[in-house]
DNA sequence: ATGGTAGCGTAGCTA
């Protein structure tokens, strides 16, 4: 079974790439982030030519959502929604042989990487701290669990370009490793990423659509990530950054698809 | 320290 995970940055505008990325990876199923479209104009149809009839999305106008598409049946779906907003960053679903797929967007969190100066960071906080206890309880069920998503952080030292010069960026400060570490440990998690790629090398998921020429610069962050609980540690095999997706034309998201490939 | 680009929706917010 492959599941991919991509900030697609409005589903409506890149369906081309999408299927781009279907023809070349054939992924069983695929999470999306930033779809930016409200449920009623989600564009169903496209996906179930594209061959995904098993949808479950949540959607609001402008900003955020949240999709997976699947060849494969759900027997469960649900939406969750975290520091009292309806903001769509956050839909699950599970398969017939029990095993859940979570699609997560964390808040991006804003400029300033200060949370009493910064409402949008305190509200990147206060959403890592609410979701870290979920999963302190829920993943003590044991349950065979995927979470991909846009964390919007990236923990390693060699999950950015330069750890010095982003120490006081939003992304990579102390706080959001601190937090993000926090959550992973919560829930027993492995980072998918790490299993495969050793912490020595450098991995990159996202660059900014602010820099002239992303792949001769090369300063990108991991930002996106895939997580499974230790139930299905035996069932890895295979992880992918799908790096040249940031080149496609003619409207590249400024982030890659993530795969993973499980028993 | 600054400003650089993109999407939505048609100004300004968010990333």
């Amino acid at each position: 079974m492959r599941v991919a995970t991509w900030n697609i940055n409005s589903v409506r505008l890149r369906l081309d790439l999408i299927e781009r990325l279907v023809h070349a990876k054939h992924p069983d199923i695929l999470c999306f982030q930033e779809t930016k479209v409200i449920d009623d104009s989600f564009p169903r149809n496209a996906f179930a030519a594209m061959g995904y009839p098993h949808q479950h999305f949540n959607g609001m106008k402008s900003y955020n959502g949240v999709a997976i598409l699947s060849r494969l049946p759900f027997k469960a779906t649900g939406v969750e929604r975290w520091q009292g907003r309806d903001d769509c960053r956050h839909v699950h679903v599970t398969l017939e042989d029990n095993r859940e797929i979570h699609c997560l967007y964390v808040p991006a969190g804003g400029d300033i990487p200060d949370p009493v100066a910064n409402p949008k960071f305190a509200h990147k906080l206060g959403f890592l701290d609410e979701i870290t206890a979920w999963w302190r309880t829920r993943n003590k069920d044991g349950a065979p669990r995927i979470l991909v998503g846009d964390m919007n952080i990236a923990p390693l030292e060699n999950d950015v370009w330069s750890h010095k010069q982003l120490l006081d960026v939003v992304s990579h400060t102390p706080i959001e490793v601190e937090k993000i570490t926090a959550m992973l440990q919560a829930g027993n998690w492995i980072d998918v990423a790490r299993h495969f790629v050793p912490p020595e090398e450098k991995l990159y998921s996202w660059w900014s659509y602010r820099s002239t020429d992303w792949n001769a610069a090369n300063k990108g962050r991991r930002l996106d990530h895939i997580w499974v609980t230790p139930p299905l540690a035996e069932q890895l095999q295979n992880f992918e950054i799908i790096r040249e997706a940031r080149g496609w034309l003619p409207k590249p998201s400024d982030h890659v698809p993530v795969l993973v490939d499980l028993k």
